[in-house]
DNA sequence: CAGAATTCTAGACCGAGTATAAAATTTGGT
DNA sequence: ACCAAATTTTATACTCGGTCTAGAATTCTG
């Protein structure tokens, strides 16, 4: 019953060592210009073995999915006691930016990673339908919480809209051509104009006036 | 140059013949159990005539979408001028609950539609695609008028959220098992209940008592 | 009715994903 | 160190969605 045998580090190396060769290979040729078989050969692997890690091929290419999910979970579960999702989230998303991570969408390797995205059809379908995931997951989370089903599942989608659309942001003005730099710094602001609309409402009869560092 | 030749009315004619004939045996067997060939060879056609219709299997079900899309991209557009987006929305929905449209959820109907739609991964992803793309054409109806890019797609983000939420209430409802008299009369609160959450925000701080009718 | 344009068909073809049974490897107990 | 059980990997064959092609059938134009 060991869990940490040689048997379990043997099969975490050789998970990563595929979704590795497939993502050198995707970057180089594009997503759907790479058969499953010829990742299995450069990975010195069987197919069969490819789809016995990873049951779509999309997840050789998003597999910090799983990560991502627990991740936000845990945000929402271990925030202080009392205090406001969207309070614990828009702290999160700060964190993000400014530890630079890849989440944050505001960081140089993006061009890439939505470079081969792009290139694939399948590949953007498989990323919308993991953002339904996280609803889905908070939607779960927040209804134990409260009980209400439908504020739950409402202040869900709201919330992932509103994550999804900051992370788009940076990416876009990255593919664009922006500073990298310059688009980190904006971030902060884009994070609390998004985390205040989502707090205060789309509707008219509120004072917008921000100023903007 | 005739738009409405012979040609063109059987063209039409054959489409809805082959989504109906695909519709009937989804119905009665569940999609993945279908196959694209028994399709065509029942609505006595070949497949890549099937294929020339409807680009991807899922969508001899889905076929709507098309319809939806424009309908709410003209619900935005042709809404009297200075009226918020929300405004016209929550309007219009009101009216498709009124008018006991399909699109409300709260419908007999769509319990047979769901469980087709439950019975297949594919046709869920691909549900939640199309989810996608309302929310992509609303950002762009929206960011033509303000130029606002950044408010723009969150608004549309934020609308999608609200409106995919009412209906998902409406359906689960139905599912469980609930009366779809008591799920009409009830969606009108949830429609305003979730509106009024889109205008004023899910921050704290508010007045959220609710004279439940 | 003739010829151009369009649509439909048949058939071969590709790649993702599944099923199955045998081969290779790790494990735990002795 | 060795054996037997459990697990992983492999080879192989298969299904099905979707594309491609060339030609047959149909509709349109004049």
């Amino acid at each position: 019953m060991a869990q940490h045998g040689l048997r379990e580090r043997k099969k975490q190396a050789t998970r990563r060592m595929i979704a590795d060769v497939a993502t050198g290979l995707f970057v180089a040729r594009g997503f759907d210009a790479v058969t499953v078989a010829e990742i299995a050969e450069a990975a010195g692997v069987s197919k069969m073995t490819v789809f016995n890690y990873f049951p779509r091929k999309e997840d050789l290419y998003l597999d910090r999915h799983l990560d991502r999910l627990r991740e936000l979970e845990s945000v929402v579960r271990d925030r202080p006691a009392g205090e406001p999702v969207a309070t614990a989230m828009r702290r999160y998303h700060h964190e993000l930016l400014a530890a630079q991570h890849p989440l944050s969408g505001a960081i140089q390797g993006v061009l890439g990673f939505w470079t081969v995205l792009q290139s694939s059809p399948a590949l953007m379908s498989r990323m919308v339908e993991q953002e339904h995931e996280i609803a889905e997951m908070l939607a779960g989370v927040l209804a134990e919480e409260s009980g209400d089903e439908f504020a739950a599942r409402l202040t869900a989608n709201l919330l992932t809209a509103t994550i999804t659309t900051i992370f788009h942001t940076a990416v876009a003005r990255i593919i664009a051509g922006d500073d990298v730099e310059q688009v980190r710094r904006d971030q902060v602001a884009v994070i609390d104009r998004a985390f205040d609309v989502l707090e205060r409402g789309i509707g008219p009869g509120r004072d917008l006036h921000h100023s903007d560092g």
